[in-house]
DNA sequence: TCCTATGTTGTATG
DNA sequence: ACATACAACATAGG
């Protein structure tokens, strides 16, 4: 499930062991979401107390006394939970950390996610190059018309999944984002006149605020006056203008627009 | 059986 | 070097 707005979601489960401290670490070594890292080194955390976390785009960041840092990202499947202390890992459950009075259980059954462990008194650098929030006041209508001239020849759709230039957008809000801002996603890239890319640049920051004050917070999906709702539907129609929905592979990726609003064809 | 899946990454190609 | 396209990863569910 995971995007920008379920990724906050899911870092904040694990507040329930904020200022807990770690009794016991079980997981999986051969768990292809250690990536290969030498996961002895988990034991550094038995003794460490969950200090704080931060989400940025679809990374999670959880900081631990002793100077450790465990970077969390959920793939596709991936998923954070919380359970009592006699928590037992099942069967897609890769890591538990048993706190004082909550076990925090990372689960991921296809295992695109990833974990990695960081010990240093400088935070690594997967996480501090993640680039600025879409909402912040970083990310300037020149920046997406640079990212635009960039990918110049891509068609939207695939430009907006790229993370180094749309940190935390994912398949469902970019369809989002590109049906509200009526462009087909198809589109190349550079084709966007200053209109369409104000457009673009409104709706993106829209999706991301709205997203994370609600999804973000409840998990809850979004309200019917979304695309989100009805784009997987089989017969879902496009509730700004009623049209049947359409779907086709864009830039890798399952795409569904409205026709009516974003045109037949780019 | 066959197809799909809210993601990334390595590799090939231009 | 850079941009683009696509298979591969591993599993569950329709």
């Amino acid at each position: 499930m995971p995007e920008l707005a379920e990724v906050e979601f899911l870092r904040k489960r694990w507040n329930a062991g904020l200022g807990q401290t770690v009794r016991h670490v079980t997981l999986n070594p051969r768990a292809k979401v250690f990536r290969g890292e030498d996961t002895r080194a988990y034991a550094a955390l038995v003794g460490a107390r969950l200090d704080g976390s931060e989400a940025a785009a679809k990374q999670m960041l959880f900081r631990f006394s002793g100077a450790l840092h465990l970077g969390v990202h959920l793939g596709m499947t991936g998923e954070t939970c919380i359970g009592p202390v006699d928590t037992l890992p099942r069967p897609h459950d890769h890591l538990v950390l048993t706190l004082e009075r909550v076990a925090l259980v990372y689960t991921d059954p296809r295992m695109f996610g990833r974990l990695r462990l960081h010990q240093g008194p400088t935070l690594p650098s997967w996480w501090t190059e993640i680039p600025p929030p879409l909402t912040s006041d970083a990310f300037t209508r020149a920046r997406l018309a640079a990212i635009l001239e960039r990918r110049s020849r891509a068609p939207l759709k695939a430009a907006l999944l790229d993370q180094d230039a749309f940190p935390g957008i994912g398949n469902w809000m970019a369809d989002e984002v590109l049906w509200r801002a009526a462009l087909h996603p198809a589109t190349p890239a550079g084709r966007l006149d200053t209109a369409q890319q104000a457009a673009l640049y409104r709706e993106l920051r829209w999706v991301c605020r709205q997203a994370l004050a609600t999804i973000g917070e409840t998990l809850e999906d979004p309200p019917k006056t979304w695309l989100f709702p009805h784009r997987w539907r089989e017969g879902g129609r496009c509730p700004k203008t009623g049209c049947l929905l359409r779907r086709a592979e864009i830039g890798g990726r399952t795409t569904c627009w409205s026709p009516e609003r974003q045109g037949d064809t780019p």
